[in-house]
DNA sequence: GTAAAACATCGACTTTTGTCATCGTTCACG
DNA sequence: CGTGAACGATGACAAAAGTCGATGTTTTAC
């Protein structure tokens, strides 16, 4: 499984990286079951995910105490409560696995002094950032200019393998859409 | 108005910042009228602006040619197309004037000579990203957990300003409602 | 393997949100 | 300072989305 990792950065810092395996060993391999907490709000978010394999999701509670999806992270991904993780403040938001996961976690220090020892990692960080905000850029702009029948035509086209994947119920609260709609819109495609 | 910018930088780098007044002097110093488009989507963005003084909305069109906001951005913050920005890629989105503005624009080579310069400016656009994202994360967990009336109540909450400074119209295109409905839910407060 | 729980769908109904037309009001700009 | 365009409010109606209860199906967990 590291495997996945390995080549997810090589992919993005190249090859000529000679102390590669040292920076493999400083994750943490973590094997989960379906439905594990892997972060509950209130808590500091201590680690930086990366999902070799599985599905994770990020959420919060709406005042009825619904669940409420923000993300949704597959594998070659990561995943992290960035805001809390990077300030060291609670969090806001719940991390839970989807599925049987294989992760590969990095705490705060670990990931410092890896910036400290492989500068290249900075490009890592702003990477992560940059894509996890792209990935909200798109999110908001689906909200604010789309109904519900055309964020689910949006959902087929950008994350289809979703659609299958995934429970309805939680593809709904992904798209802010209660499951009973999200089944008769489904119907009528 | 460089003053602000000043403020702003010292904020967060601290005074000492020897070869400020060069740094200062990397940036253009824009005045606009309001209304003034300064990014169309499908050219690239060049700039990141700093808000000195006045409002920038952030736009796109939905399918029927409407404006829908991503964002509106007021003085003492940064403003982008950052994914267009930081790719060179044509951009999504369209940025203009609400008001009159005050801005200080800085392009993506001199912001490369910048951090080459400045080392800590690196910092400073790890937090504009990293701002802009935070912005986004809870924008979309409003989306996703609150109805027309509560993201209203949490706008007067977060950003009561906006409510007096900004005009109904592009208030309720932020928030994803129907200028009406925003009209009729107002006068129910 | 089986029982319990969670899931998906559906019909009937309610509530919320959107649309359109109208009518004062305000405000930008020459 | 006047005027035309944009704005804001509102009523009547339409469409979209949410709620609830019932039912059959799938999955999970022991």
């Amino acid at each position: 499984m590291i495997r996945v990792l390995r080549n997810h950065i090589t992919g993005r810092l190249g090859n000529d990286l000679d102390n590669l395996d040292k920076v493999l060993s400083i994750f943490k391999h973590i094997t989960t079951k379906r439905n594990e907490q892997l972060l509950q709000q209130g808590d500091i978010c201590k680690y930086v995910y990366f999902i070799a394999k599985g599905c994770l999701q990020v959420y919060v509670y709406d005042k009825d105490f619904n669940e409420t999806t923000r993300d949704i992270v597959v594998e070659d991904n990561w995943c992290s409560e960035l805001l809390s993780f990077g300030s060291g403040k609670p969090a806001t938001e719940n991390i839970r696995t989807v599925e049987p996961c294989e992760l590969f976690a990095i705490d705060r220090q670990n990931f410092q002094t890896l910036i400290e020892t492989v500068p290249q990692f900075d490009k890592v960080y702003k990477q992560i950032l940059e894509a996890s905000y792209a990935n909200s850029v798109y999110r908001i702009n689906t909200f604010v200019s789309m109904s519900a029948l055309d964020r689910i035509k949006w959902l087929m086209e950008y994350r289809p393998m979703l659609m299958t994947r995934i429970s309805s119920k939680l593809i709904a609260s992904y798209l802010g859409i209660n499951k009973d709609v999200f089944s008769r819109l489904k119907a009528k495609l």
